[in-house]
DNA sequence: AAACTTAAAAAGTAACTTGTCACTTTTTAA
DNA sequence: TTAAAAAGTGACAAGTTACTTTTTAAGTTT
């Protein structure tokens, strides 16, 4: 069966069938449940083509996580910069962090996280990426919060805050979900930020 | 070989060298390494006396689970009544959230929450189980706070700020370990709490 | 102490794990 | 057109998994 494709394209669509598979079975089955054979029965492919791609399953790991953050730095960009001027940056800065925060991409980046506690290989791999993650993401954070970004020390503390709030919502949610308690959560972090940074530059446009 | 014990004290013996080798296979080596051959080996038990205790691998989980919270909820409890009376008790309690949080019993209790995220078998073993410690923790809290206790919806929202806020340093911690920025994250909180306990209910204008 | 019950050990089993290897198919270059 | 290189296949090896069955040992009861 001819493809009509050369070596270098069809090797990128089967790297790309198996990171796909990957990512959806670590969503679905979570890092416990995902093995070297259901990741080729996803992709529509052989064990062997997987491990001529990928040395290992942790290559092949490794290949996924980079793959689940740079989507996840694509969709903070795309989300931030649809942020209209007319628009409260802070709120909507808030609702956006939650937004990719529990998404689905991120849960799957936690199983990750918490698998590297005692996998010394992945926590080597994972702390490379996510350093060049947390740059990506706090250059988005920059652009967006000149306008607001009076005090910088008094800001990067409040936007880290929030950062760790609403990760804590995450896994707080995932042992004892609340989904009342999330809309008031976010509410009562916004009016946090909003008096603490008033509090400094004395005015925000709501 | 004869133990001079109970035929009950034998099999609650037993038990006991079982949750205890979980406990630490879980802790050293995480959720994805937990095997039954592992906690039998490290319990120095054979693997049929396993399985005459526990029906299966997820009633140990379930038992493991059980354990290690009332282990963390005595813990919480110990080290709040420790609290003397001429302490900063805010300042106090939030540095105890953080050490009984990103102790190793909790962090192995992630390990089931990020897992009970694609197991809905051990989703709802967890559910029964946080619910009663969440009460317990309450209780416990309700009680240092008495005094601090102004408003009581106000109180609510600051000190579940605090506990998510934790949480969230927590698992960055795992992904992005900052030392430094520790001390200084928890001292945010204590100023930030103070600030907003001060001002009675603070009304945010907007 | 004989008869009985419960606990634990030893030795399985069948399904699944990662990774390999000999082989076929497809693309590339001379 | 054809030989070499690259990509893909699928059966297989070696080990591990959760769990069972059979056997032995310890404790209990009469």
């Amino acid at each position: 069966m001819k493809t009509g494709l050369t070596q270098k394209q069809r090797s990128a669509a089967t790297r790309r069938k198996l990171l796909d598979a990957a990512a959806l079975v670590l969503i679905e089955q979570g890092y416990a449940n995902l093995t070297t054979t259901k990741v080729c029965k996803a992709a529509g492919v052989s064990q062997g083509a997987l491990f001529k791609h990928y040395e290992s399953k942790m290559a092949l790991l490794a290949a996924l996580a980079e793959d689940l953050y740079a989507g996840l730095a694509h969709e903070f960009e795309s989300l931030f910069s649809a942020i209209l001027p007319n628009q409260d940056v802070i709120r909507e800065s808030i609702r956006i962090l939650w937004a990719v925060f529990s998404s689905q991409k991120q849960l799957a980046t936690y199983d990750l996280t918490v698998a590297s506690r005692t996998d010394q290989v992945l926590k080597e791999i994972l702390d490379k990426i996510v350093v060049g993650h947390r740059e990506r993401i706090w250059v988005i954070a920059d652009k967006v919060f000149e306008s607001v970004n009076a005090g910088r020390t008094q800001f990067d503390m409040l936007a880290d805050l929030v950062l760790i709030s609403v990760q804590g919502m995450v896994i707080n949610g995932l042992a004892y979900p609340e989904p009342d308690s999330i809309e008031q959560r976010l509410s009562y972090l916004e009016t946090i930020v909003k008096s603490h940074l008033a509090s400094t530059v004395g005015e925000v446009t709501c």
